[in-house]
DNA sequence: AGAAAACTTCGACGCGTGGCGAACAATTAT
DNA sequence: ATAATTGTTCGCCACGCGTCGAAGTTTTCT
């Protein structure tokens, strides 16, 4: 007898560009309406329903009713790093220099990754971090604690201590730029950080962020 | 500009029953005839040949030409991992007691995933070595190292040090039982140390492992 | 109360794609 | 040399499913 789990209905529910589209947007961390999503992903609402009827029945989304209108959130962490995994293998990583998407943009840059920080920034820091011996060395999807965080840049962010329910780091692969970023209590340490620092800004629409001219002076002085 | 990464493509490629099918048959690590495949999955060999040809335009699995059969196997272990990681996902854990598979199976108790060991076996291996402070506390998918490899199941299966290029032990999701089980350097040599005792026996077809009497019998003298 | 907004349901349309068998190419076995 | 095995290509068929607009429901705004 056969008892092999049931992946292929899984991967079905994310297979779709209009679904694959709203769990990216839904990469944020945050809740958003049906019609929100059905912006995102430029269909109609009435489609955009029956393809939030999928993601929920597959659990890959919570819906909650809030009077009119309906919140949509991913499920879980687990959900986050299962599409994050899709996307590092996403573009099987073209060997040489064919990188048909422009250099600079703003989801390269900075963005949002499910409550933490991600993109070249992201990337950046987790290298510093690494580098001044703040976290040890990580393997992709490997977490650790944090022995002690004295550095300037968590000062400067008012960084003192984590939340201690959670992992205290976790290495989250950034399918940008095939480096690791920072996931788990420091990683949303960091970005609410630099969202209150006022160092970064939500863009109006979508998960990249805008790094702002005192953010970027800041950042230069600590040597980024 | 969107530079979202095309993870729809690559989640089409698995989300269907066939296709999903060869990659778990796959997932032994072992490269496969088009035609094993076809069978596993039940279909036709024409139909197979297409579904590979999805399957490695995806970059999931690489073929390589022998003679007059073509060998297809996983492109590599993050392959393996993302199949685990939708397993994990797959059953939506259904609270309580209602599990519609049967309590006891060939694939639950003991079986290969991606060259280590995995099921009731791996699970309880894990526990063990963890309650024995040879391995410290995971998060899942998390990695760490070894620092000695003392304990008597390991003096009995010869392990006596693991390979140094890859991470010594990883936790990976065991999708059948909820828990964690032991993979990376560590995981590799449980696997190969109890199919040279001759503790289990690899089954004639599939990832299922069989536990022999004598394996058994080890097993239970050391507390299993 | 009336209007507007958010969301769902329904029916209809059309493309995509998975399914098969037959025929062909390439390689190995007898 | 002949046969058997492996795998691919090619039509062909049919079902699934993504798409939309219109209509209906519920809740909130004015």
């Amino acid at each position: 007898m056969r008892v092999e789990p049931d992946i292929a209905t899984v991967a079905r529910a994310i297979g779709e560009p209009a679904r694959a589209a709203m769990l990216l947007q839904l990469m944020d961390g945050e809740t958003h309406t049906a019609r929100r999503l059905a912006e995102v992903a430029g269909i109609a609402p009435s489609t955009a329903s029956a393809h939030l009827r999928v993601l929920c029945a597959s659990g890959l989304v919570h819906a909650t009713d809030a009077g009119r209108r309906r919140l949509h959130r991913l499920a879980g962490p687990e959900v986050a790093q299962l599409v994050e995994a899709l996307a590092a293998l996403a573009p099987p990583r073209l060997p040489g220099s064919l990188q048909p998407s422009p250099p600079t943009d703003a989801l390269l840059t900075a963005r949002i990754c499910y409550g933490h920080l991600a993109g070249r920034l992201g990337v950046d820091i987790a290298a510093r971090l690494r580098r001044d011996d703040v976290v040890p060395a990580l393997e992709p999807g490997g977490t650790a604690a944090v022995p002690d965080l004295h550095h300037p840049l968590l000062a400067e962010l008012g960084i003192r201590d984590l939340d201690p329910a959670r992992p205290a780091v976790r290495a989250c692969v950034d399918w940008s730029h095939g480096a690791v970023h920072l996931a788990g209590a420091l990683g949303a340490a960091l970005l609410t950080g630099l969202l209150a620092a006022g160092w970064v800004r939500r863009r109006p629409a979508g998960r990249a962020l805008r790094i702002t001219t005192t953010g970027r002076k800041c950042l230069a002085e600590l040597g980024f």
